[in-house]
DNA sequence: TAATTAAAAGATGTTTTTGTCTTTTAATTT
DNA sequence: AAATTAAAAGACAAAAACATCTTTTAATTA
């Protein structure tokens, strides 16, 4: 298990794929989303709707349609992409899921993880979307395999 | 979800418990731990049987048997735990789930990630379970509800 | 050495996460 | 308007995580 779920993880990949994708206009479709990322199309296809229905990102039915992002979404952060996945327990929650965890009721590494969930928060909060699209650009980054 | 698994946020609350409970000798049984720690108890008892096999935790049958912490045990670091229990992927995986992301094709994330890792493993490694029993012992910290 | 105690081990059940397949709806194009 | 395209939505399936219950094994005590 990583930081974050199967689930957070495809839909990262695809909102940057589909930035990437899609950064001088057009849409993308979801079998080239998938094949992109590596990822199985109609699991992602389940996660690209609740994005859009969300606002993350845009789409469009019909012939020429797909998913695109237009400037709105592209300054989106994505801290906004993981906690409209993974709720923000990530950010918010104890590192041993103690509800009653807290400044005043601490649990032995309270303290601690407020640094590690701060500095998590600090870095999903300070990246727009499109703020990745450079290195991928440049073939820097890759989202693949 | 949190950082850790439920197991693994398990696991840590009652090596924690043990340490604290039988620090000046003695042994406790399952039932007390998993009452004290708000846990399933047939539940806590596999993943004790894992950790006690793995020589995190020490445990006897019988009369006056149960589950405690020698000398050695005491010193292991929070780090060993987490391994035992989740794997090393939190301190080594790529952050989008990448398997062949590295530093020679890293992921969009990969640099943000590494510092991000490195802390928590940092963290996790620079504490032994006994580190935490002075504040359990003052009631400074909490490991119930 | 028989009874008792408490962990170890095994079998089974539930829930959540992850993944697949089919049908429907909303656009576009001809 | 009919055909076509592509996402949306719904139903279903597999795997993993989480949880419970029962039986067995290894100690201790009387």
């Amino acid at each position: 298990m990583g930081i974050f779920s199967k689930t957070c993880e495809y839909a990262i990949r695809a909102v940057f794929f589909i930035a990437h994708r899609t950064a001088k206009g057009g849409r993308v479709g979801i079998k080239e989303i998938a094949s992109g990322i590596n990822s199985p199309e109609h699991f992602l296809a389940k996660i690209l709707q609740d994005l859009s229905r969300k606002n993350i990102i845009r789409s469009i039915k019909g012939p020429n349609g797909g998913f695109y992002m237009d400037d709105a979404t592209l300054k989106r952060r994505l801290s906004e992409v993981v906690e409209a996945v993974d709720g923000n327990s990530l950010f918010t929650g104890c590192g041993l899921g103690l509800v009653y965890c807290s400044e005043i009721n601490p649990c032995p590494l309270h303290n601690e993880f407020k640094g590690i969930r701060a500095r998590i928060y600090e870095m999903l909060q300070n990246t727009t979307i499109e703020a990745f699209n450079e290195d991928l650009n440049l073939g820097i980054t890759s989202l693949k395999k």
